[in-house]
Parts: structure tokens; sequence; C-alpha cells
DNA sequence: TTGGAAAGTCAACAAGGCTGACGTAACTTC
DNA sequence: GAAGTTACGTCAGCCTTGTTGACTTTCCAA
């Protein structure tokens, strides 16, 4: 069908059916991707919310809060609370800055990093087999349309974390 | 680096932290993809649930309630909650099934339409950008990884939709 | 004809967003 | 050194949207 493979100049006929088809891939895509964390998270007490705070800390280790707080896109409130359990039952550690003590910096523990490690293996897991399924030439074109999806805004703190990645 | 040949092996190459950066984009874009109709909908006393619903109601109209409910992936109890303010706020009409009195099926009322068309408009129109941005074989690349990122209930039901499309 | 399954509804609860207000310590500026 | 600002934590209360449990109505098949 002419929908399957959009090639040169044809994007610009691209009919809203064709673009609604995307936004429900998108829609779909999205519960597989998060399916394998939730699985892991149920009856522990803990849940997506914290699996976001947990991989952005291990991408960042030493990240302080408010950083957090801009990237996750949520009121501090709402971290703090998330945050504080995971302190408490001891996956995370916040230290007090050295230069700054307003801020406290954020690592994950031992124990935290194995979560971390469990969450994210599943999480690749299914990644690299989509990679694999699609090819590396739709990986591309992937991580393409994904960046540009974001606004402005996210798109700067996507970079940011490239930068500051291990 | 790993996208030089376009057959599959050289996939097996991505590091971690680079599936990584890949979960970090999808995390990202999935921000931006909401973000329009959040926008629309804040104020009126619906949500992103009730988005999903008039999507897929206009998607299929006349589906049932368990038809609806196996797309979405929620409890009847939830989608009924959000349904019950659609349709007493006019925008969607249950009519009881004629063959089977114990089915509603579902339309969008004119009302309806109009919602759905402001939000469907405001999304496409972030989704078309990024495809123009990205370019035709990136989009085409996009939605390949998209699907096989689906469960395989998912993927069945997404491509049940493609049949069905207008 | 009766018993089970399917469709839908009502009630109550939990997670995780949100706003607003306030407190405290630490840094910065005048 | 006083005053203002920043970083963080917390209490209280609200909303959306998910959940389970219990129920009615309707259909179908043994």
């Amino acid at each position: 069908m002419a929908d399957q493979t959009p090639s040169g100049e044809s994007l610009l006929f691209l009919t809203d059916e064709q673009v609604r088809k995307g936004i429900e891939a998108m829609f779909f895509a999205y519960r597989g991707f998060t399916v394998d964390p939730d699985r892991i998270l149920e009856g522990m007490d803990y849940g997506r919310a914290h699996h976001r705070a947990i991989h952005f800390i291990r991408r960042s280790p030493g990240t302080t809060v408010s950083n957090l707080l801009a990237i996750l896109g949520v009121t501090k409130q709402s971290l703090n609370r998330v945050l504080r359990t995971l302190v408490e039952d001891g996956l995370v550690e916040a230290r007090v800055g050295r230069r700054d003590k307003r801020e406290r910096h954020l690592y994950l523990t031992p124990k935290g990093q194995d979560l971390e490690r469990e969450l994210s293996d599943a999480q690749r897991a299914r990644m690299r087999a989509a990679y694999r399924a699609a090819g590396p030439q739709a990986v591309a074109g992937f991580r393409q349309v994904l960046e540009a999806m974001m606004d402005p805004e996210l798109r700067r703190q996507y970079h940011g974390l490239k930068e500051s990645g291990a």
C-alpha cells in the first residue's frame, strides 16, 4: 500500500488518516514501552513515578532535586513523595551539597542500583528486540522523528543528558 | 558507527548506553505528543482519558463498550466514568444494540466531532511538523520500530484498526 | 427453564498528578 | 550585618484516572 513506505516528496501527500495511524502507533507502542517495568514494580510499593526517578538518578548521579524536577516536569511536592519513600527504603541516598549545603545530591545505593538494573534490563531487552526486528536504518529514523516531536525545552533537556552521559 | 551497514547484525553493537538514549527519547517525545491535546482539554472538565475515548470512537463509529475496553486496556469501570460524562455532556451517543440489547454502540455527536477535530488537528499538526523535519525515510523507520515495540496483542489491535479505517 | 456468561452500572479506594501556604537553612547582595 | 533569594521539605486538600467488588440486565446454551 502507498502508506507503508512514504518515500521522497510523497510526505506532503500523507493523508490525515495516515498521520492518525502514526498517532495510534505511538499510543500502542508506549504501552509496550512501559509494560515490563510496570510488571516488575507491581507488588512492590512502587510505580512508574519511582521508575522515572530511579532512571534519571542513575543517568546523572549526584543530580540535585531541582534538576530532577526540571527533567521530570512534575511539582516538587509530587517528586518529594516519591523520593522520600526511595530514601526511606534505602534505594536512594540524598547527600547534602558540599559547595552549597542547600542542595541535595542524589545517588542510587547498591540496592537502588539492583532495582534500576532489573528495570532497565527489561526495558532495554524489549527495545533491542524492536530494533533488531526493524533494522538499523529504521532505528535511525525512529530517533529522528522522536526528537522532532519533542518540545524545544524538552529537546534541550534531552541533549543535556546526552552530554552528561557516562 | 553502528548505522553504517544497513544489515541487521550491526545492531548487535549498540551499547546499553545507546539503547538508553532511545528510551529517553521515547519518554520526552511522548510528552510532546500529549501536550497539545492536554492544553486544549485543561479547563474543560476533561482529561487525557476522554481524549482517548473520543479518538477511538471517531476511529470506529458504532463500536461497543467492551470493544473500546480492549483497545484502551483499562477496566470497564474506569472507562464507564469517562463515557458517562461524555454522554451527559452530549459529545457521545450510546445506542442500545438492536441485535444484542446488552451492547451499547458508541457514536460521536456533532458536538463531539467538533472537539475531536480540535484535538486531532493539534496533534496531527505536531506530528506532521516532526515528519517534515525528519523526512520520509525516517518516518518509515519510526513506524517500523513503534510497531515492533508493541505487545503482540496490542499489535493485533493496532492492525485491526488499520482495516476498519475510513 | 435455568444457570452461566457477557455487558454495563454503582460505590469505594489508591496512585500520582496539582495548587497554596509555610518553614528553615544557606547563599547573595547591598 | 540585614534583607532578600534560593533550595528543599512538608502539611493540607483537591482532581483525574486507575483499581476491585458487588450488582442488574440480557443473552445463550445445556
